[in-house]
DNA sequence: TGGATTAGACCGACCGGTCGGTCAGTTAGT
DNA sequence: ACTAACTGACCGACCGGTCGGTCTAATCCA
């Protein structure tokens, strides 16, 4: 039983020594031997334990994603109303500056990179059209409370999006260009305000 | 004078060349040999011509940055109102999803590129901040006319920002994804909607 | 129980290929 | 004759991935 721990390990190792590397250098600037030399582990290590590089990160991709999702998901279910929940969603999205800031440019490195390719595109695109839809729900789950307008929830959905991914766009490319989570609320505020049913807060 | 001009137009053709081959494979996966090849060169003409590709890519975008900046301006100075400028300028960005969607990516891919690179950066920035205090300006402008309230002029610039940011995102990731002027113009609607002063169109 | 056998974890030199960039040499305009 | 424009073979660095081999823990068999 021991080996298979220590297996465990090292692949553990491997993956965090990839995720320090990738965010410190970018995926391609990244060389598999600088992740062995950061793990203290040899190339044929890395390739006993993942098929190739593009796999370890789309490891780590999905890691991230998972917990991104369901940490949303979270929110929503505790939140009073839809729109507390998407004001709370927002300040997340200031604990993820925060936390995972260099993990972003990696994160969209990865977008361009997929974008060239139609095999890796479909299951790239398939978290984007998730938020989307899961914005779009959130909305149609407001409509029906009442809290919010008779609007197109898919439209508004796509509106929330965009104005969230140019907000974490923003707060990775100039981190020190303000309090991101301030400029986050009062958007979502300026949005809400457009579309909130009068006399809910 | 033929010697000359033969000069600019080899310059110019790999300065073509180059723009439709990183349009089509990226910054990174495309080789010089290959931009010599479209452009029908020899590898010692494009380094007779460009100190390095890093130069050839640098030049494209601040062209390309120029003119975009230019059409900008253009719109502000002949708009009636500043709401009407804003809502006009979303509209443009619709134009560019159809002439140049293509080289958004290598766009944002270069950004990511910068990010690694102090030296680049605050080269890549300047362009960024400049739209910043365009938009601020331009809100400042708008409640000086009186066609807006006595916001922050650099708060909400920061959102317009992050909201135009995000939808050319989206329109990139995810072209066939909807009518993205139409998303974009209901959006700053939605957010002029916050900020407009009463009795104003 | 203990020696033999096996299998998986791991090592690191090595490979084929690519890429950005160089340079000695050629051509053609002035 | 001189020079700028241009050629293309070539260089060294690097990179993802391979492969033959080593070590060790687990298992088997007498």
């Amino acid at each position: 039983m021991k080996e298979k721990q220590k297996s465990e390990e090292t692949r553990n190792r491997i993956l965090e020594a990839a995720e320090e590397c990738f965010t410190r250098y970018g995926y391609d600037s990244t060389g598999v031997a600088e992740i062995c030399n950061t793990a203290g582990v040899s190339k044929g290590a890395l390739y006993h334990h993942f098929p190739s590089k593009q796999a370890i990160f789309v490891e780590m991709f999905e890691t991230w994603m998972r917990s991104f999702v369901a940490e949303m998901e979270r929110i929503r279910d505790s939140a009073a109303s839809v729109p507390a929940a998407l004001l709370r969603m927002v300040k997340m999205t200031g604990l993820i500056f925060q936390t995972a800031a260099g993990q972003l440019p990696l994160f969209i490195e990865f977008l361009t990179k997929a974008s060239r390719d139609p095999e890796t595109w479909k299951a790239t695109i398939a978290p984007y059209k998730f938020f989307r839809k899961f914005f779009a729900d959130l909305i149609h789950q407001g409509i029906e409370e009442g809290t919010i307008q008779e609007v197109d929830p898919e439209r508004i959905a796509k509106i929330i999006v965009a104005y969230g991914a140019g907000l974490v766009m923003q707060g990775v490319f100039d981190p020190e260009g303000g309090r991101w989570v301030d400029v986050g609320v009062q958007g979502i505020r300026l949005i809400l305000k457009g579309i909130i049913k009068e006399g809910t807060g």
